[in-house]
DNA sequence: GATCTTGCCGAAACCGGTTTCGTAACCGAA
DNA sequence: TTCGGTTACGAAACCGGTTTCGGCAAGATC
């Protein structure tokens, strides 16, 4: 709350009105809005009269003043979770770019606000939305039950997922399809050779969790191997539950040769464990994960992985965002994009079979 | 541009405005303005009851409606570069998460928008100044000489920058002393007992890259070393330049025993540069570095960097900001911060001296 | 007791847009 | 020529706030 009615009076009122444009053509002001906006009931001459004056005087219309009639100020609105450990961090700038980029040049802007989860999230959501400070929101990061899409839904207020919801319902979202990346992974190792793979999964509570599930048992049907549940490991977000959850499936009595993570975060854990347990990542392990982060390329041997285009992703998700707030029907406001692979030095062909490395991993400990 | 007049309709017209606060009281609702604003002609028992009954209907004033009049609606730009190569990456969401909190506790929000650099970002701003999507801008990564800087100080918006200028003139600004860590970092070499100490400085179109370099040549005059300039490489501002930076200093006649870094992604390139050399870091070679990146602790061994809070930072920023607006004086808003050693294994006594280094180096030419 | 302050508030103008409403001018048809 | 219907625009209300202005009532002064 300010304290003082004082106030600093940096006016920089070199602004150009529509009241201007309209002294300027001679006519109301109302004429001149309504010109700019296509109205029906302003002949043809008029518009292309009013448009030409408008653009050479340097026009812009106050987003503010406009908002206060029509409830709308062309800004996207964009909460972000703090207190996820890092998780979003590396796709932040990317994704950011994109945003901006799309948003710019609709000359609409994007409103950021982060904050822990739950309910401070969602007060600074209805924050924003009393305020007006946004038309519509993009949520990153959807939860298998996200409590952002209900209040959002239940105001009425248009929305985009990043990410798909188990409830999808009339929601307008943009997704890439990381199960096929992942099935493409299994497929992928499978043409190396390896029998035993393994997957980590990301956290539970992610809807792409259990997609990513999905697509790592499809590719091992398709290759015809069983999924060994021993072999599986959920909830390893951080670097730090990677290897942890990767040093377990290393100390199971038939090991796997290569392991597939849901995130490269998770998977970056796995060359500390491969390095205690003397293990070659990419000949002794092969490792094959998702995200595309700058960081695997920093690791010895690079990290193969799934690359998201995080840039496009957001540019996209701005775009349809316009447009549902313009109007669209959320339902046919869904795309989907693939996710690219990029090959480093982390899978190859088994150099030791299952039984082999059970035996270094059972002498080591020792 | 729009291309139809007709709009969704997402009302959501729930809201509480000023009149029904002044209707529920009786009174003029101008008069509920002024008493919530603290203007003097308003009694005390009134402004208590306007402040009470507007607390409990829940009132909250619309900021667009509120800019309209006073040209302000409590919205902090930020103005990001694109087009340098993951210069910001790995800040962005600490900073921004600083920016958003102190923002969302005053009220305030946050308006991003990335663009590429020169003239694409003063297109930005002008755009956000003309629309008003934002009272005052937080300028990060200050160049020597800036042009995001000029363009407000001449339109007259009120701005702080993160990290000095040159010509500082009237300007606010809140920066992290990195001079005093890099002048520390040179101690601490010198403490181990190491008389070669190499620099490789960040971007020259960078203020903090003179700042820093003006630390490390203090640190040496401190510990009574000569500065030898053949072991002083500028520019290095990603991984590779790092590496191949390092790459250049080792093969020297003279190679240091020691390097400081301007910033932690070149120093991160030094950890190929050694493993190609056949140099261990931390024994052969020390390194000690700036920023304090995650990826430190991801190296083997871990990097010995100053970590910079850039949460805070990004606070400290939004608050001086706040009261820049709210007509403080921008010579009176200024503030420092020290950033942290977070000692790693990468620094340490001298295990080779710096002609046997030479010799290793020459040798593995051939 | 009359006048002069002063404190406090209501009324209304205003900000820069959008939207409604009314009507003059033009059209074709009777 | 008259009439009903369009077309195209001006005028004014409106959105939700802020700010100016003027005046009433209570207290102070003489």
């Amino acid at each position: 709350m300010d304290s003082s009615p004082v106030s600093s009076a940096h006016a920089y009122s070199g602004r150009v009105t529509i009241s201007d444009v309209a002294k300027a053509l001679g006519i109301a002001k109302g004429t001149v809005s309504r010109a700019l906006n296509n109205y029906p009931d302003i002949s043809e001459t008029t518009r292309q009269r009013v448009r030409r004056k408008a653009e050479l005087m340097g026009y812009r219309p106050l987003a503010q003043a406009q908002a206060i009639r029509t409830g709308r100020s062309r800004a996207i609105g964009l909460v972000l979770q703090t207190d996820i450990a890092g998780a979003q961090r590396p796709f932040l700038s990317d994704f950011l770019a994109g945003v901006s980029k799309t948003a710019s040049d609709a000359s609409w802007t994007l409103t950021v606000a982060m904050s822990a989860g739950g309910d401070e999230m969602i007060s600074t959501m209805t924050r924003l939305i009393d305020e007006r400070k946004a038309d519509g929101f993009i949520v990153p990061r959807t939860f298998c039950i996200d409590p952002r899409a209900e209040l959002l839904r239940r105001l009425n207020i248009p929305f985009v997922l990043y990410g798909r919801l188990q409830d999808i319902g009339e929601s307008a979202w943009f997704d890439i399809l990381g199960e096929d990346a992942i099935h493409d992974a299994v497929v992928r190792l499978a043409e190396h050779g390896h029998t035993r793979i393994g997957f980590i999964n990301g956290g539970r509570e992610y809807n792409f969790s259990a997609l990513r599930y999905g697509g790592f048992k499809q590719g091992m049907a398709k290759v015809g191997l069983k999924v060994d549940d021993d072999l599986v490991v959920h909830d390893a977000m951080t670097t730090e539950a990677g290897a942890a959850s990767t040093l377990r499936l290393m100390q199971h009595a038939q090991p796997p040769t290569a392991i597939v993570f849901a995130v490269d975060v998770a998977a970056l854990g796995a060359y500390a464990t491969a390095a205690e347990l003397g293990l070659t990542i990419g000949q002794d392990l092969s490792v094959i994960s998702y995200d595309g982060l700058p960081e695997c390329a920093w690791v010895q041997p690079k990290l193969t992985s799934f690359r998201v285009d995080n840039k496009m992703a957001g540019g996209r998700l701005a775009d349809l965002l316009i447009r549902h707030v313009r109007g669209e029907a959320p339902s046919t406001l869904r795309e989907t994009a693939k996710a690219m692979l990029w090959p480093g030095g982390s899978d190859g062909p088994p150099c030791r079979t299952s039984s082999d490395i059970a035996r270094h991993v059972r002498a080591l400990r020792n």
